[in-house]
DNA sequence: TTGACATATCGTAATATTCCGATATATTTG
DNA sequence: CAAATATATCGGAATATTACGATATGTCAA
């Protein structure tokens, strides 16, 4: 006997609350762009913030916000900072969006 | 001779502005919850109010916002009004967080 | 028509976010 | 050691978001 048919169970409020920090830290246009980099490679902040037309303070800023919330981590390298992507689930995550947003939509 | 080996392309920024505003748009707790409510059904605007918690004006104005950027749609029946998802790839996103914030996650 | 109900909108105070210049820290190079 | 480089942090002004009471609009029921 299977226990239940699927209740569709609504996550809890403080769970929610917790993915809609995760959500507005991503929730950004420079921010997005870095995390689309970094899912293909790690990069420092100084490319990234090049990629972004940034200046690299500003880079380093949105990548503390995202390593904060366990999206990534940092390794230094000499004076360099590398960041890669460690939350598995931002690729997921990411392909919904470029589903969405992506040029060349349907 | 395959045209090229998978490059990538990252997404412009303006549909990354784009995306970014959506994604706001759905950060925020009560919202979350109001989707994932409407993904399985309709309701009106005092029955999501009243799952909330949260008075009724304050539904509608969270309604609103959802509605505003394409995620919803409102149908009006009497005194009621019944809103539900109109936005294909809410589901799917909805998935992801599920997926990463939901209750038992792994 | 009157009153109750359901939803929507307005104004605004409290709070949060974003961006930027200035400055700090740590590392390499000369 | 001093200067240059890469990153990080601080403080504040501009802007955006949130929540809420008050009020408006439209609908039903008596």
């Amino acid at each position: 006997m299977k226990t239940k048919t699927r209740l569709p169970k609504l996550t809890t409020l403080a769970s929610l609350a917790e993915a809609a920090e995760c959500l507005k830290t991503l929730a950004h246009p420079h921010r997005l762009r870095i995390v689309q980099m970094l899912l293909q490679g790690r990069y420092t902040v100084g490319e990234l913030a090049e990629a972004c037309e940034l200046p690299s303070h500003m880079a380093s800023e949105h990548l503390r916000l995202m390593q904060r919330c366990g999206f990534l981590r940092s390794d230094k390298q000499g004076r360099k900072a590398y960041y890669h992507v460690v939350e598995p689930h931002l690729a997921n995550i990411m392909a919904c969006v470029e589903a969405r947003f992506g040029d060349g939509r349907r």
